[in-house]
DNA sequence: GCCGTTTTCGGCCCGACTGTTTTCAGTCG
């Protein structure tokens, strides 16, 4: 009855899994309690995971999913082999099939999707939202037993919403969340009734997008500044107000939840709120088999309450050392936490240089030019506390050029580099390049031209749609090259606009281990590439990287801070990290 | 349906808020 392409993304399988634990809720959600979670676990896992199912599928490895069992697993291998599968089917049996576009839409869960569809005998899956949003508009709805008035407007509004593509749709660059965020904790400042504020959620975690903005708030009297903080001059509407919690919409559509506490018990909303959901889960459950219980209260030990003002305390209260926010998403920080094992991260006062930033020499780049100064970014780099500086503008523009012409401009750049170098000892500046690795795999320039650079970084910024498999040749054949020793953004990702290409990436990870090249973390807010859940994977790979801001303006260099929270999301430490090297240090490692 | 340095069987986090309700179901994080 359902059929599917057998090249499903794991954002449709992801979609699928929910929509089977969604029919499960209907079907009777005391019964099969535990298969709606685990079909709710699984379909995260699959959304975040690193590679494509069908091609975890194909190298017959789906068991390395998490969440995935012997089950679920069976189910996806015949879905690959047949494009449906006979279990869904008959979990989907009874439920029409207009009730799974509603779940997309906020306050929308499996039940009033169900009930509406059933009662006004909804049946097309591709018109369900415009039908539904007619009948609400009609006034059909608050006569419904279970519905009234008031839910006849809220469902109106949330599919207006939802048609707009606010609410659960894009989600913020972490700088724009971290403005957001600044501006609101600010005005909550404001209040004599606030004694602390300070932003959580995925924003304290430096996720590398935000969804909802959310802050705790220290006070003794939380009526007030519930009251204070539905007053914001920006709320768009108030999305809802208890005596301990609220959420208001702003302008743009971006949600802020506030939650509140008193100062002794503010270490626990600290942790509480920060999540993340899984990291909490794990701890809860962990806590649970030693007879706690836990919440934004604190910790419940044989019925008694007991407080945290800090979160620290709380983590010691456990049993266990502080965990790092970064990492607070169960991937094995609790274990360690507990063995008081856990790495020391790498700060932003570790990083000697950047390697990857565009002057505005006149390069005549294939790509964008930067648009300052070499001295310029120099100095900066020496007030940033960097020993050296590498600067990697984009290769010369190979089809405006002959050969001739680009030896000439890389001369000119070298001598000019050196110049620098001359006149300046405090900040090194190294000689490197940007090269494009073309559709072929070969390199855009030349060896002679490419005997200008100390070094040089490659990358991808043309034909990104390719089969993985020739991506990955196209990419190790580049990346092979003697003096390519850098591979830049390595997903290609941009966020909110397109996803990266595929890689086989324990091949590229294999290739930087036998010939020691390193993988960039790109700080730019709208790459953040490497991804921090493939740091993560390559560290456990022994991979080194690089973090570098890819600045093509002096002010940008200041963007480094989002690298290193990228880096620390994927648990690496100093070592792992070669820009944190000494001058001496890196050049060794740069010429080898 | 998944998972395991107290388990391959017997567990599975915890609470807030809203609307429609006379005590709770549904949704969310």
């Amino acid at each position: 009855m359902i059929l599917m392409t057998s090249i499903m993304s794991n954002f449709e399988i992801a979609n699928l899994l929910r929509n089977i634990a969604a029919s499960y809720s209907i079907k009777d959600e005391k019964k099969y309690r535990f298969q709606i979670i685990a079909y709710q676990k699984a379909a995260d896992a699959v959304e975040n995971s690193n590679n494509e199912l069908i091609d975890l599928y194909k190298e017959k490895s789906l068991e390395t999913v998490p969440g995935v069992g012997p089950s679920i697993r069976s189910h996806l291998e015949e879905l690959f082999k047949t494009g449906k599968v006979k279990h869904f089917n008959w979990v989907m049996k009874d439920i029409p099939k207009a009730v799974f576009p509603l779940l997309s839409i906020p306050t929308f869960g499996p039940k009033r999707a169900y009930k509406l569809v059933k009662t006004f005998k909804l049946k097309n899956g591709e018109t369900a939202v415009d039908d539904l949003q007619k009948i609400a508009s009609e006034g059909k709805i608050a006569d419904l037993e279970g519905f009234g008035e008031q839910s006849q407007k809220d469902i109106l509004r949330a599919i207006n919403e939802y048609q707009k593509g606010k609410g659960k749709t894009t989600r913020m660059v972490l700088p724009y969340a971290s403005q957001t965020a600044e501006k609101i904790v600010n005005y909550l400042k404001q209040s004599k009734e606030v004694i602390d504020a300070q932003p959580l959620g995925s924003l304290r975690r430096k996720m590398a997008t935000v969804g909802d903005i959310d802050i705790a708030v220290s006070t003794n009297n939380p009526s007030l500044v519930i009251k204070h903080f539905i007053s914001y001059p920006y709320v768009d509407r108030i999305i809802e107000k208890g005596p301990v919690t609220a959420s208001i919409m702003v302008s743009g559509g971006a949600q802020i939840d506030l939650m509140i506490q008193p100062k002794e018990s503010f270490g626990s909303l600290l942790q509480h709120f920060t999540g993340s959901k899984d990291h909490n889960v794990a701890l809860r459950e962990n806590a649970l088999k030693k007879g706690l219980s836990l919440s934004e209260y604190g910790i419940k030990r044989q019925g008694k309450l007991e407080k945290f003002d800090s979160e620290e305390k709380f983590y010691k209260g456990l049993g266990m050392d502080w965990i790092p926010p970064e990492i607070r998403e169960n991937r094995g920080e609790i274990e360690l936490a507990i063995a008081r094992k856990l790495p020391r991260l790498i700060e932003l006062n570790d990083i000697k240089g950047d390697l990857h930033v565009h002057s505005d020499f006149p390069i005549e780049p294939s790509h964008d030019l930067g648009r300052s100064s070499m001295k310029e970014m120099l100095s900066r780099a020496l007030e940033l506390g960097y020993e050296y500086l590498g600067f990697s503008e984009h290769n010369p523009s190979v089809s405006k050029h002959s050969q001739k012409q680009i030896y000439s401009i890389l001369a000119k750049r070298k001598e000019e580099i050196e110049q620098l170098n001359k006149s300046n000892k405090n900040v090194r500046a190294i000689n490197l390049l940007e090269v494009d690795i073309l559709a072929n795999g070969k390199l855009a320039l030349d060896n002679n031209a490419i005997d200008f650079m100390d070094a040089i970084l490659v990358s991808i910024h043309s034909v990104h749609s390719m089969e993985k498999k020739e991506m990955t040749k196209r990419v190790l054949e580049g990346l092979s090259h003697p003096k390519a020793k850098i591979f830049a953004h390595p997903t290609g990702r941009l966020l909110n606009q397109r996803a990266g290409y595929d890689l086989d990436w324990y091949s590229v990870f294999d290739l930087c281990k036998k010939q020691n090249k390193a993988l960039e973390i790109n700080a730019w807010p709208n790459r953040l590439d490497l991804p921090d859940s493939l740091v993560h994977e390559a560290i456990r790979y022994g991979v080194k990287m690089i973090i570098s801001t890819d600045s093509h303006q002096v002010n940008q260099m200041d963007l480094m801070t989002y690298g290193v929270d990228v880096a620390k999301r994927g648990w690496a430490t100093k070592n792992d990290i070669l820009n944190t090297l000494s001058y001496n240090d890196f050049i060794k490692w740069l010429k080898t």
